[in-house]
DNA sequence: CTGAAAGCGCTAACAC
DNA sequence: GTGTTAGCGCTTTCAG
């Protein structure tokens, strides 16, 4: 492939006396080669072919103060959510994106507090352009960590916390939880359903906030009575269903905040010898393909172009990173889709 | 937290003077501070303290060659094993290990020939100091690109080709496949069967093909024509077992060569109305605990230690940084999990 | 034990 | 158009 001389890598210096050119012609033709004599382009071109020239990354970094890469935060609980489709298809997402912009994704695991000195100094150092994180619970810290550092970020999901008077908006790319909710509710209405029930998802995450109140939105008060706490999790949805059907055993129709939930509830609905969607129609939410098409009936549910999520994350954060101020957070539209459960 | 002068990032520079020190002197605090007067160091950590001071990682880099990343390379086929607890698994021991080498984890997720370049690119530009990759198929032009580039890696799962008689041997870690799969064999044998199968794994890959061998290895070679192809799925797994019935209605014990072929071997045999273990005994490959654990009755299996194997292949990249030289292949040890199945 | 000085490899003004 | 010249921020001999 080339004169891989084994020794130390080849520099732009030994490109510019083997091209017999300047190390400022080489710099050039290696960023691109605009304003550079045709002949003498190929020519650089030849030698960095021959030498197997590579940039090296730290001396460009250190003049240029851009180093091509993007942190990925993610914290312990989201990594349950590993082996989660839906953390999955967001990440690719970014990966993929941010391919196309040519930067590289280092991913930042924050196991505990533990882990805190080390990804501040990270994200300090420069070793990263900007970051991406995720702000699933209210009380995590990471969030405050990284916007001590002065590091450019985009989250995934509405943050819990509101910023201060002055300062920016903090950018985050949501989807439109509570319009989605709306739908999901508003369609079991249309289905003549009047008793509509909600399993919630945790008090402290954005998106189960947004979920009940989109739910709340659509019903009267006095109905709104019939939420049970759920945390997202299969058995988690069986436990919340069991409580309404305790509570109300007439109820017609649930909306979980969750397709997790959802399936929990199905079996619970299933065992008690409920007929989905004859006797109770159900709606989920996020649209987790693995879990709602397979599900009996499939679910009908609300869906998140989660892949779409984590590119528009990082044109956010591109977007930041060239200075462009007034980069507001995004929300992203939902659909209802319609399977057998409603 | 610290007079966090908005504008530019303290420098070494700045910390010298405020704490009235050369930078030489703060660069040794700095790193350690090892031979420096106790009342300098205390001066110094102050002046780094008040000035938030961070070191510049880039300038550091180009002086010492070292940048304390390290990448890890997944090439998309790994990447549905990502929703696989076994990749999630691995991917932490080698998240943990690497923080508590104080070392950042650059992830490098290639979907396709279109991302070689930038990926040689990267490894070449001296971005990390090494990478971990995976060999899972023998076809993938992966690994022969991570060779190319002259840069330190460690590769999960034996390499499907042999090193060059000059080169030096490819350094990996990788359970013990073969004997994991003898014992497997060997314990159906004990129970007193005689008419053992095989559902293999991909012929391309070392991991199936070592555990092939060692069914072999335990088994007279005329019953070894009882085995099936399979791809390490459920589905083909529960292929592979209908056509193991067909050819031998008789067989009453089947090795199969992971935990997910086994749970769709599972579905089968019971849809044959066979019991498990009374009519045919079954044992899987891996210890997938969601899998192994979940399955009716529950699955015997070889157990591998995936995130200790994570950690090892960082202790060994760490070992070839450091110049230790004949940093040779380490195969951990397998156990054999008894269950209910066989 | 501490400071001065010389780069690491590259880019970006600024001349020519 | 192309070359010259300063650094980017840090570590590391080498003197003192």
């Amino acid at each position: 492939m080339s004169e891989a001389t084994s020794g130390t890598r080849p520099t732009l210096e030994a490109v510019a006396a083997r091209a017999g050119v300047s190390r400022a012609t080489v710099s050039r033709v290696v960023n691109g080669g605009a304003g550079v004599r045709e002949a003498l382009v190929l020519k650089v071109r030849k030698a960095v072919e021959e030498l197997g020239y590579i940039p090296n990354h730290a001396a460009r970094t250190l003049v240029t103060r851009r180093n091509g890469a993007v942190a990925v935060v993610i914290a312990e609980p989201e990594l349950r959510i590993f082996s989660d489709p839906f953390f999955e298809r967001q990440l690719r997402g970014i990966s993929r994106e941010l391919a196309s912009h040519d930067a590289q994704l280092v991913l930042l695991w924050v196991e505990g507090p533990e882990d805190h000195e080390r990804i501040v100094r990270y994200l300090g150092g420069g070793h990263v352009d900007g970051a991406l994180a995720f702000s699933l619970h209210d009380d995590d810290p990471l969030p405050g960590l990284v916007r001590g550092i002065q590091v450019p970020t985009v989250f995934g999901g509405r943050p819990g916390w509101t910023a201060g008077a002055d300062e920016p908006a903090t950018p985050y790319v949501d989807c439109d939880n509570r319009g989605g909710a709306r739908d999901a509710v508003r369609h079991l209405r249309a289905l003549g359903r009047s008793r509509v029930a909600h399993i919630a998802g945790p008090a402290d995450q954005t998106s189960a906030l947004d979920r009940l109140a989109g739910y709340r939105d659509e019903l009267p008060y006095e109905e709104t009575a019939l939420v049970a706490q759920g945390a997202f999790t299969e058995e988690s949805g069986a436990r919340a269903m069991t409580e309404l059907l305790d509570r109300r055993p007439d109820l017609d129709a649930v909306f979980a905040a969750n397709d997790l939930m959802a399936s929990g509830a199905l079996r619970v609905l299933r065992e008690r010898g409920l007929r989905v969607p004859d006797d109770v129609a159900l709606v989920g939410f996020d649209d987790m393909l693995p879990i709602a098409e397979a599900t009996e009936p499939p679910l009908t549910t609300v869906r998140q172009d989660v892949e779409g999520m984590g590119r528009l994350m990082v044109r956010l954060l591109m977007r930041l990173l060239d200075g462009g101020p007034g980069v507001e957070p995004v929300v992203t539209p939902t659909a209802l889709v319609r399977r057998a459960s409603a």
